[in-house]
DNA sequence: AGTTTATATGAACAATTCTTCATATGACTT
DNA sequence: AAGTCATATGAAGAATTGTTCATATAAACT
């Protein structure tokens, strides 16, 4: 299982390779956040999300900034804009339902 | 759970988050293989090369080419270049060690 | 037709990852 | 310092994924 780039790659996709995670990222990249609102918002348990968050944090793929007592959250855009660019283009030109199949559905 | 982003990135990124298939990547990344070599490549059985490498082929992650008996895969290098670019750069910037890091270590 | 080579598939068990619930920590407020 | 609000953590069971071994398919060769 060679080289670094298929380590680093491997934390990195198994970081978000969870729905909740790309939920959660998906509102960060709207703006930064606190664990209760991002709950609310996803509609999931404070210690879901938070349980969630914590690895996206030790991944730097989110940045912590405390306030008092608020955490609030900040996705790392400059990482995640081209990622997400290139698997929209991907959906696009290459996904035949464009990013519409259900898992397992193939 | 949202936006079809979050959809088609939660397979997609399930796909890439296992470390047989970055392998299989890595190598379909220098060149065009068929199973067996990548077999050999990464010592692996022949099976789990197949069994792994059918996900990635359904989201078209690598395309299939079939000369006779063999059956050559190829990586989808414009969805992946970035990708993995991306990461690479990631890794430089944002991670303390580089990318060095075990899994769970944090 | 039978054999060999290359790949795919199925099913069972193993391993990993998620979710939940209970509880802990830590910072403001009174 | 007691209470409340915001977040984090631990642990157990549930759910998902991965690996292996046996077998199936399919093309080429004799």
């Amino acid at each position: 299982m060679k080289g670094t780039l298929t380590n680093i790659c491997h934390h990195f996709f198994t970081n978000l390779s969870n729905p909740t995670r790309l939920a959660a990222l998906e509102q960060l990249m709207q703006k930064p956040m606190c664990v209760n609102e991002l709950a609310k918002e996803l509609q999931q348990e404070q210690s879901m999300i938070s349980h969630n968050l914590k690895p996206l944090l030790e991944c730097n793929i989110i940045t912590i900034q405390k306030q008092g007592k608020k955490h609030i959250y900040t996705a790392n855009k400059e990482t995640l804009n081209p990622i997400f660019a290139a698997i929209e283009n991907h959906a696009q030109k290459f996904c035949p339902k464009k990013g519409k199949c259900q898992k397992g559905e193939n």
